[in-house]
DNA sequence: ATCTAAATTTGAAACGTTTAAAAATTGCTT
DNA sequence: AAGCAATTTTTAAACGTTTCAAATTTAGAT
């Protein structure tokens, strides 16, 4: 922040004219003179004058910003969310203000009143996992912020929603296996308070229910990232002779248990099928390459963009909550 | 950008005190009252007040925000470079506006004019691969905007730079096939235009050298993404019988030519060894599992936002820019 | 009671911009 | 040359803070 920039006060002075005739002449009002409107406009061009957007924003009450708070950058999934956003935000004028909450609460509610604090235009959000309360978004809602939830969704949140039909998910990546011909499929979830960890799940369980097969809880576990495949592996490889698919919440975590069946000479998918959920780009590199539910991230950055200045360009319509929902499918490769 | 936020003005008012009281209460001036002071910092509490940052930058004329403009967001390297410089900044109140230039120069420079206007503290740039002149960042630094580049820097301009020593990178790669017993070590490079690019294969050529093997230059291709990798694919595999080594510039493009490779009947590592550079995840993927050469992209973030604090808490030393350096080490799996 | 010093509070300017309203300038008509 | 309207420019307030300097209040000493 050096502060040599040029100002609009500095362009006055240097002119002898007044601060106003300035911003006018820059803007092209209609009441300054041709005359005046050159000279200003030259001055400006060629001392490489730029506004300053701080002063603008406050003035304006608007920051022409919108905060995101993530999860985890790292994930392919999010990141390409991020690219998204990032790129019809940026095109549309507003900056992007990005927060991760590692997956933390608390770190989100921080997240939440920094973006408060430097008075974003609007908010968009994916849930931590461990995210078990909501009054921190809920008063953000009611005092007036906008906010775009995406795919992490809660269900008690009243507010406009971009998300993949996960139960959808579930029952395709399912259906499939049991096509297939297996018989004994498990389901490694995601945190149950996720919504969408609900949804893949009710998804497995209602095409298992629909083919006639008994749904036992204890061929559901709560698994979802690589970690946690090393902490239940002995667990998995139990189970492994008496199974012929597994339902995965994530891509990563799919692999993980395909490494781990591999390596204890289970083949994979003439033993196990297995299916992800994401299609990152990892997914055609493992052996075989895995079948998985196509979650399309770029798209539903923009979506939420696209819902969030709907809002912010139209503060009137205030109720009328939006859900876009993406249709999932099923990308067949050879893990199942 | 909600205005139903409370202000100092609005305490002030309601209290009946002055507007300055109430600026001096709330950060425990010594010329306020006690008393004052509660009944100041209650009423604050009582109804959240949180101040406007964008108000204060501007009194301040310091924004406490920082840039970054990264090629693109999606590479895992440069997302767990994020999260490093993310994490810090955080932590040392800063907060991180995150600009894409998607490997385009002229996106670049609309992202450095963009933080430039937004009147960030500092920025830290990693450049696009096509960016072939830098008077955009030169005027910038003479300006006095403290900018660190990191990992694609360039040699002609004189700021603080992280980075890792590609040379080595090279170099051990290189001489780990050499003495695996390689004689026919091709390199796929990244564009000559980036350092990173002529310092890798700076270190392959000299490796071969230090061996007694002839530099060949139709042994050194451009290539360094999977799109490359298909479209040279012909010219790839008719080299393919006459080598025994393949240093590639990143992990993503190596192991798309490990499976070039592998469909056409080629075994790596009997036949072909394959190295390639990053580290990341889907390294352990692929199979064989990919021997690559490691760089550590969270610490280079931390690191690079370390050295811009350090420079922006300490403004006087003006010249002594500073480089600091990470030696990378070789991760041994099994493609070579 | 008055004075003085110390303690406390307030007013005003500043950061860089926009904009409503007032003021000044111009150019016609007569 | 005066009057008037139209055109152009300027003044001032506002956005939410901080902070210097000035003003006010308090309390102790006479």
């Amino acid at each position: 922040m050096k502060s040599n920039q040029l100002t609009i006060k500095d362009i006055a002075k240097s002119l002898n004219v007044s601060i106003s005739t300035v911003s006018r002449a820059l803007k092209d009002h209609p009441d300054i003179s041709q005359e005046t409107k050159d000279l200003v406009r030259n001055y400006a061009e060629k001392f490489n004058y730029r506004p300053n957007v701080l002063a603008l924003s406050l003035r304006r009450q608007r920051s022409y910003s919108i905060g995101l708070i993530i999860p985890a950058i790292v994930h392919h999934f999010f990141s390409s969310v991020i690219s998204g956003i990032e790129e019809l935000a940026h095109k549309e004028g507003y900056n992007l203000i990005i927060c991760q909450s590692n997956e933390n609460q608390y770190r989100e509610m921080i997240n939440l009143q920094t973006l408060i604090d430097h008075r974003v235009d609007g908010i968009l959000v994916s849930l931590s996992k461990t995210t078990q309360t909501f009054e921190h978004f809920s008063e953000a809602l009611n005092s007036g912020m906008p906010i775009v939830f995406f795919d992490r969704v809660c269900e008690q949140l009243e507010a406009d929603k971009v998300i993949t039909d996960d139960y959808e998910g579930g029952r395709i990546a399912t259906e499939y296996l049991i096509n297939k011909g297996c018989k004994n499929i498990i389901h490694l979830a995601a945190p149950q308070n996720l919504l969408i960890g609900r949804e893949r799940r009710n998804g497995y369980c209602d095409a298992l229910r629909k083919a006639g097969i008994e749904v036992r809880e204890d061929r559901i576990l709560k698994c979802d990232t690589r970690e946690e495949v090393q902490t239940l592996r002995q667990h998995i490889l139990n189970l492994a002779p008496d199974i012929d698919g597994i339902f995965v919440v994530n891509d990563s975590t799919a692999i993980a248990v395909i490494q781990v069946l591999q390596q204890n000479g289970f083949r994979i998918p003439e033993d196990i099928s297995v299916i992800g959920y994401g299609d990152g780009p990892n997914a055609s590199i493992i052996k075989p390459e895995l079948t998985t539910v196509v979650q399309k991230g770029y798209e539903m950055g923009r979506e939420s963009v696209k819902l969030l200045l709907q809002r912010l360009n139209n503060p009137a319509a205030d109720i009328n909550y939006q859900t876009k929902v993406f249709k999932p499918t099923l990308k067949i490769r050879k893990s199942a």
